[in-house]
DNA sequence: AAGGATACCTAAGATACTTAGGTATTCTTT
DNA sequence: AAAGAATACCTAAGTATCTTAGGTATCCTT
């Protein structure tokens, strides 16, 4: 039941994350992911915009429009509290999954 | 492109590793992980079954029944050679997903 | 004898991700 | 100055995996 969750949330997990300490658009996330990744995680557009919008509609997550004329037309996005409480839940439960991975999948 | 196989495919990785050491059976699968991970993961009979059936289909793995008054019918299955070849694959592509998930998530 | 555990199976629905398409602005190159 | 690449956003339709829900049959325990 839980892990499930985790499994097809890793993005919205690892949206969580980055988002912890600082505010970040959907492309920036993107290019964020797939450099740390070295490309192993090639994360689509349509993939993180869609989770994007559902994390918003579920009040993960606030966004708002950077003001034009600055800079290039951007959609920041920043934790709420349930998006904090979410996670670390995402955390505790991540760590249990990769241990059992870990565990069950062993070379021996 | 690599990893999103290994999220959605956890469940036939987890059996590629059980079956690399001993030939086992559908319910017996479950049983075993169930019981390691005690209870986290909680493995439906429907997942494992078409799961199992999918992967005969493909060549990664052989089932064959055990005849029938020695014990309970059961299938069992084994590996054959090209899922020996995907376990190896497997197990490469989840050390990096679990790596750069565990970056990528890091509580700083 | 009844109920629970074992052991197999399939169909229909939910959901996340991919494929595929779109718009508009800014920067770089020729 | 025009063209193309990169940035930055968006949505719709298809695919695949898992869950929910249902089924059958045998064996063991009380």
């Amino acid at each position: 039941m839980f892990y499930q969750q985790i499994i097809k949330g890793s993005i919205k997990f690892v949206i969580l994350s980055i988002l912890e300490n600082r505010e970040v658009y959907g492309y920036g996330l993107i290019q964020a992911v797939n450099r740390q990744t070295k490309g192993f995680f090639e994360w689509r557009q349509s993939a993180v915009y869609t989770t994007l919008h559902k994390m918003e509609k579920a009040g993960l997550v606030k966004g708002k429009w950077r003001p034009a004329g600055i800079a290039r037309k951007r959609k920041y996005y920043h934790l709420t509290d349930k998006g904090r409480q979410l996670l670390a839940a995402n955390r505790t439960e991540w760590l249990a999954f990769s241990k059992y991975m870990n565990k069950l999948t062993a070379n021996t």
